[in-house]
DNA sequence: TGGTTTATGATTAGTGCTTTATCATAATTT
DNA sequence: AAATTATGATAAAGCACTAATCATAAACCA
């Protein structure tokens, strides 16, 4: 289910009728290389010195695309912007309350979780998000309190 | 540390140095009261025949105000506005990714979770989030894939 | 390969949530 | 009761994101 590097993605792309452009494939490459969680206009910024008549507008268009083709995960973390990141295999957010720091953190999957919010609610679950917060290791150091 | 009822609420504030009104009596009153996780227009909504002259952007001032006394809970679930909610114990959200329909869900703290994190990521973890997305009850009669 | 169809990108303007600035007013302090 | 300070109402602004439009580029097909 998970989409591991740029071809698979692309393969992904093909299949669902979903047409290949530069600037498509620039923002792929660039969301799979980077262990980051960018936001759509530092995606923008980013690539803007190799592709300087894209426009932020192009960028937020292609990710919804990318988001609908499952490509993509769109993560809200309560600050202003969104952020995206490769859908790569389950994990969760570390995020740090003071520099906004974010990482990714492998855990099995909370299978129980689902399973009994399902039985409590009368959902159907299909899927969960996990983040937590705190200070990262940086911030720490730094003596922030 | 979760505040159970108004009453703590009011103490809380008066402990801080905070003055208290009758929009944020109000306001209190209202997030402790409804179990649904209004947004700040729908606060605003709900308060204004009571307080006609009260403007949308005394809710939000307010409820900020309230986050950072740590009485209130700002979500956002990726829809366009924040959802606030009193801060009572511990607990997670189920959303229904069709109607987004939200509903409470109490599971034991995730407290294992917490320690691997820190450890793995050398973070000092101070709280966490959980949401599940799914089908709500009603959603599935209704036959909604 | 060349012509046709259709999706896509760039541009611009627009929408909606949230914040800010200002001033009068209400709450606290002395 | 006067002085001080925080708060609310109003209006405007800021920002993330979307929608409309048209030219262009990608896919399809002969």
């Amino acid at each position: 289910m998970a989409i591991e590097n740029v071809k698979e993605a692309l393969d992904t792309l093909k299949n669902n009728g979903i047409r290949m452009t530069p600037q498509r494939h620039a923002i792929l490459t660039y969301l799979f290389q980077t262990k980051s969680h960018p936001t759509a206009d530092e995606i923008y910024k980013a690539l803007e010195k190799e592709y300087p008549s894209m426009s932020v507008a192009t960028v937020y268009n292609n990710l919804r695309v990318f988001r609908e083709a499952g490509l993509v995960q769109e993560l809200s973390f309560g600050d202003d912007s969104s952020r995206f990141e490769a859908n790569s295999s389950i994990h969760y957010h570390v995020v740090c309350r003071e520099c906004g720091h974010i990482e990714d953190f492998f855990y099995p999957c909370l299978t129980d979780l689902e399973k009994l919010a399902a039985k409590r609610t009368g959902f159907t679950i299909e899927s969960h998000r996990v983040e937590l917060y705190g200070l990262c290791a940086s911030c720490q150091e730094k003596g922030n309190v």
